[in-house]
DNA sequence: GTCTATAGCCTAGATAACCTAGGTAACGGA
DNA sequence: TCCGTTACCTAGGTTATCTAGGCTATAGAC
């Protein structure tokens, strides 16, 4: 399987997750890559050409809203939070989510 | 949410399913559809317009072989079944599904 | 003094999966 | 006659992700 082929199944999951990240408190986007990859074990690869568009096409949406910063390294960063309309949509996505992934964990025999 | 939006999900996993549908005997594309939405009780849709082009790309591809055939109804129909190689990247992408799946849920909080 | 790694952000272009929205054909029932 | 179902096919659009680059700045090694 190559990268492509693994990483296929993060389509529709991505933003979900960095709602997610973000519902614990502000953040900026390499943190975000960070923290999830970090809490997962590795077992997600956010890559930075996936996170950045994702960030931009969610504050376009309402989703997020964002400032510019000073990052815990001093250095210059764009930090991101929830809105209202994010938060709700988080809860939707979780749903919607535990729905599918049940779905296919069931007919896959993963359950 | 959109169809388009809710639909998502599925990007890379619809092959796994096919897979999976088909490790329990030869089907035809319509039924494969019919049986994953009837097995999810309706969670999962298998639209048309995805489903045959997967089936032609996975056959491409040696995962699947094919024979016309006629259907239950006594209706002309094209039969699906694996194939070794088909079966090897059946649990290699079931493999991957429960990692990442866990992984997800396990950030979401719905584990 | 230069080189490399790390922290940060950004974007153009390619790829590929999925959906929409059509089409075909044959059959059965109202 | 018309509609619903079974069954297959495909062109074109959308969109999310990845690849692969570029940028700035700091810190440390050599």
């Amino acid at each position: 399987m190559t990268p492509r082929e693994r990483n296929q199944l993060l389509h529709g999951t991505l933003d979900t997750l960095i709602l997610k990240t973000l519902s614990h408190g502000p953040r900026h986007g390499y943190a975000i890559a960070r923290w999830l990859e970090e809490e997962t074990d590795e077992a997600l690869r956010v890559e930075e050409g996936s996170l950045y568009p994702a960030l931009y096409r969610m504050e376009k949406k309402g989703l997020l809203r964002s400032e510019w910063g000073v990052s815990e390294l001093e250095r210059r960063a764009k930090f991101y939070h929830l809105t209202r309309k994010g938060r709700a949509r988080l809860e939707a996505e979780i749903e919607a989510w535990a729905s599918f992934s049940g779905a296919v964990s069931r007919v896959l025999g993963t359950g």
